[in-house]
RNA sequence: GCACCCGUAGCUCAGCUGGAUAGAGUGUUGGAUUCCGAAUCCAAAGGUCGCAGGUUCGAAUCCUGCCGGGUGCGCCA
């Protein structure tokens, strides 16, 4: 049950029959928006469309909202409609209308929110994919929590995702990795090997990695030249990383349904090469020279021909090569030919969430999509901002070298799931983020985690104090569906149920806006709202959620924070974060 | 030089795709606990929304130009 959505249907009705409004465009009618009122003194809900309608009609806008205030007056099924300001229709709805909502909220239980805003359309959305090099850090750590929260909340409002993950399985850098493992192996096998070569990889996470190639291959390798044992290490040491990556990210709660090889693009069948041919085929590739960039040293700059895709002619800023001087394919080429994949997949609309580094690249692979899909696909990129760690205020040093190297699973390990989830989308994901670990453990004020759970273990604490007070759970169920909630007309309950009703409404316009931290700012809200009617019980009996000697009124109550449960429940599903029974 | 992101209270940040008197947290100061969980609540104080123009009924929000910070800029991924 969506108020809004019913006032906007009730609002068009009237803007298509009214002499004044009728004559307009289906869609110019259409730019009339509904929202709450900032002030909860104007009203239940507010329009904009007599602002938006007057130029076009030829009328003032106050006399526009005069007419169009009447007609929804007439059609008997507000408490009050009236004109305000430059020309907001605002409107009171009748009480009763809440209390509905609230019930709807309790009938839907965990589906209370879900919407129907994607139509069922497939959506693939790749995040996290870090280069199976090493551990993840901890921005990796945000980009695969923003990515899942995500991917819950369109699946929540009606399309039907994929998560999907990308591994950088074929270039130069799993070469090193695989030359980083064999170091270790020969070092388990007790050779003297020294220190980590230059350009290897230091950490010492490969070293059980060349102790499992030890005990499985013995000595067997040491003497096979390297590129008999390359592809044999690099297998094993990819699928060690990727196992490693995939714990980390199952102790986020975080599993893809995908995990797509860059390396199968090329073996068994070469789909890079296949998907070059086409676009050479179609005119898209020419053999050319770019201009070198400006503004940086460029003393390896060699001006030479190379093969370009012709990115400028679908929005990019420069021709993007794909092949590598020494004959192999571009990380871009590949990732075309990735992207085809996804679109041959069935999935017209792509959503990749990139680190900010990666945000030069956006351009081109949205024109490379726009290409490849002969403008039937849509690739958007939510670019995830870096994250500033700190402890105590101070700035924690990431440097590579080992030691004070900060890994995501050393803060998942921390401050655990709940707190690292919540923080990283307590931000809009294109701002950058301060993350103070010292605060984030902090059990209590600074932290806004255990503030809603709190809410939420407090209101289950609520329901077992019932419980004790009038019986069994089953009957009191019974009794609160039935609760007749229009003895609640304080203003902090009725506060509480609006934000109730707004939910279905946020829950659109975070997945439109693929914003989910605004799950997070309401769900603080709604926190609020809770507690802050909590401790007015301690003055004033009557708001006491429990009264012994009042049992409809109990009832009532019961029904109000039934639904404030639910929608903190389900906002807090939506973010991946657990909702306690209580807090101990 | 070019592209993208950011600039809002001392600090960290929201601001509902252009709406009404710009809001939270934190910090500071003062207050609330015989009673449903004080991991809570209430109050005070704190602002040239980086600067300057423009668009219109209306701009923190959109456009242009500056200033400041960040990320990138062929053959890494």
């Amino acid at each position: 049950m969506n108020l809004f959505h019913l006032f906007a249907a009730e609002l068009q009705a009237v803007l298509a029959t009214l002499p004044e409004t009728a004559a307009l465009p289906a869609e110019i009618r259409a730019r009339a928006t509904v929202e709450p009122p900032r002030d909860p003194s104007h009203g239940d809900l507010s329009t904009n469309a007599a602002m938006v309608l007057a130029r076009e009609a030829r009328i003032n806008p106050r006399d526009l909202g005069m007419r169009i205030a009447d007609a929804l007056h007439a059609r008997g099924l507000y408490a009050r409609v009236a004109v305000a300001g430059p020309g907001f229709i605002n409107v009171t709805l009748r009480p009763d209308a809440y209390e509905a909502v609230v019930k709807a909220a309790l009938a839907a239980g965990a589906d209370y929110g879900r919407a129907t805003l994607g139509q069922g359309r497939k959506v693939n959305v790749e995040y996290v994919s870090a280069n199976p090099t090493g551990p993840m850090h901890v921005g990796h750590g945000r980009g695969a929590v923003y990515g899942d929260a995500l991917a819950n909340l369109l699946a929540f409002a009606g399309w039907a995702v994929t998560r999907e993950y990308y591994i950088n399985d074929a270039g130069a850098q799993v070469d090193v990795l695989a030359r980083s493992a064999f170091h270790r192996y020969r070092e388990a096998l007790g050779r003297e090997v020294g220190p980590v070569g230059e350009g290897l990889y230091p950490g010492d996470y490969l070293v059980p990695v060349g102790r499992a190639l030890a005990e499985t291959h013995g000595e067997a390798l040491e003497s096979l030249p390297e590129a008999e044992w390359l592809p044999l290490v690099r297998r094993a040491a990819i699928d060690a990383m990727m196992a490693m990556i995939r714990d980390d990210l199952a102790a986020l709660d975080i599993r893809h349904d995908v995990f797509f090889s860059e390396a199968s693009l090329q073996a068994p069948e070469d789909r890079v090469a296949a998907t070059i041919a086409e676009f050479r085929a179609r005119g898209l590739i020419y053999e050319g020279r770019l201009p070198p960039p400006k503004g940086q040293t460029d003393e390896d700059w060699e001006d030479r021909t190379q093969t370009l895709f012709r990115a400028t002619d679908f929005g990019d800023d420069v021709d993007r090569p794909l092949l590598k001087s020494d004959g192999g394919y571009t990380y871009f080429a590949s990732d075309i030919a990735y992207h085809k994949s996804k679109f041959d997949r069935g999935f017209a609309e792509m959503i990749d969430v990139w680190g900010a580094d990666h945000g030069g690249y956006v351009k081109r692979m949205q024109a490379a999509v726009k290409a490849a899909t002969g403008g039937a696909g849509a690739l958007e990129v939510r670019l995830c901002q870096l994250v500033k760690l700190m402890r105590n205020g101070e700035p924690v040093k990431m440097s590579k070298r080992a030691g004070d190297f900060v890994t995501l699973r050393d803060v998942i390990d921390e401050v655990g799931r709940d707190a690292i989830r919540f923080m990283m989308l307590d931000r809009k994901n294109d701002a950058e983020l301060e993350f103070d670990l010292a605060k984030v453990i902090e059990q209590s004020k600074d932290n806004p985690v255990f503030y809603v759970q709190y809410a939420h273990a407090r209101i289950c604490s609520v329901f077992r104090q019932a419980e004790a007070a009038f019986g069994a759970i089953p009957i009191m169920d019974e009794e609160i569906a039935a609760a007749d909630l229009s003895i609640l007309t304080d203003e902090g309950e009725r506060a509480l149920m609006r934000q109730v009703a707004q939910f279905p409404r946020l829950i659109e316009q975070a997945a439109a806006t693929r914003e989910p931290h605004r799950i997070v700012f309401a769900l603080y809200d709604l926190a609020s709202g809770f507690h802050g009617l909590w401790n007015r019980g301690k003055d004033l009996p009557d708001l006491r959620f429990i009264n012994n000697d009042d049992r409809k009124g109990t009832s009532a109550r019961l029904a109000l924070v039934k639904a404030v449960r639910t929608v903190i429940a389900n906002g807090l599903a939506l973010l991946g974060v657990s909702a306690p029974q209580e807090m101990r």
